[in-house]
DNA sequence: GTTCTAGAAC
DNA sequence: GTTCTAGAAC
């Protein structure tokens, strides 16, 4: 008979190892790019861009669909850190900041990275589809919606999982590379002709 | 999150 | 033969 409940176990054991990291690199003095008493500034530790950073708040939220009206002000304030670190570092606007709808480390972080995917993390099929679909949602978005009607509209574990399925498909022209190898070699040339 | 690896795709 | 991807292991 199958150990379902063991088999459990292992997943919340190596779940919680996960969260552990993040966790570990907060408290981590040579890691943390700043911080205050609500939130920390780290490094991706494998970037998918030239810059990557994250922004992980003290409080122990597991994910963006755990987030309710009551962060609100926290996700404000985290994003307009986040905006400001990009300003500071990547300049003219070309950066994203968001959220994974359904990320593998359970304790939630903001990513703001440039948007030329030329960092050296960036090497799946998973990784592309995690920032370029509706996979990942807005920081901003996320703030309009929470304001608007007091909770996030954020796609479905099915959805999720389709998304980050989708055939690669650069998002700044119609190229559609073959495979992640063929992607980077094209992220290149736009960053190159930038 | 990454690394490893078996099997698919080429 | 090599390259690539998806899933298990970590």
């Amino acid at each position: 008979m199958e150990n379902s409940e063991e088999k459990e176990t292992i997943e919340l054991k190596s779940r919680s190892d996960l969260n552990k990291r993040l966790l570990t690199a907060m408290l981590d003095p040579e890691q943390v790019i700043f911080s205050n008493s609500l939130f920390v500034v780290l490094e991706d530790k494998y970037p998918k861009s030239e810059w990557h950073f994250l922004v992980v708040p003290w409080k122990d939220i597991p994910t963006i669909r755990e987030v309710t009206l009551d962060d609100l002000e926290l996700l404000k304030m985290m994003d307009m850190f986040g905006r400001e670190i990009a300003y500071e570092n990547i300049g003219n606007n070309s950066f994203w900041m968001g959220y994974h709808v359904e990320p593998t480390m359970y304790r939630l972080h903001l990513h703001v990275l440039s948007t030329d995917f030329c960092g050296i993390g960036m090497n799946s099929i998973r990784h592309w589809n995690s920032f370029t679909t509706p996979f990942f949602v807005e920081s901003e978005r996320v703030i309009q919606d929470l304001e608007k009607y007091g909770r996030i509209d954020l796609p479905s574990t099915l959805q999720c999982k389709n998304f980050l399925a989708t055939p690669l498909k650069c998002y700044k022209c119609s190229h559609m590379p073959k495979n992640v190898n063929a992607l980077n070699k094209h992220l290149l040339v736009h960053k190159n002709n930038c």
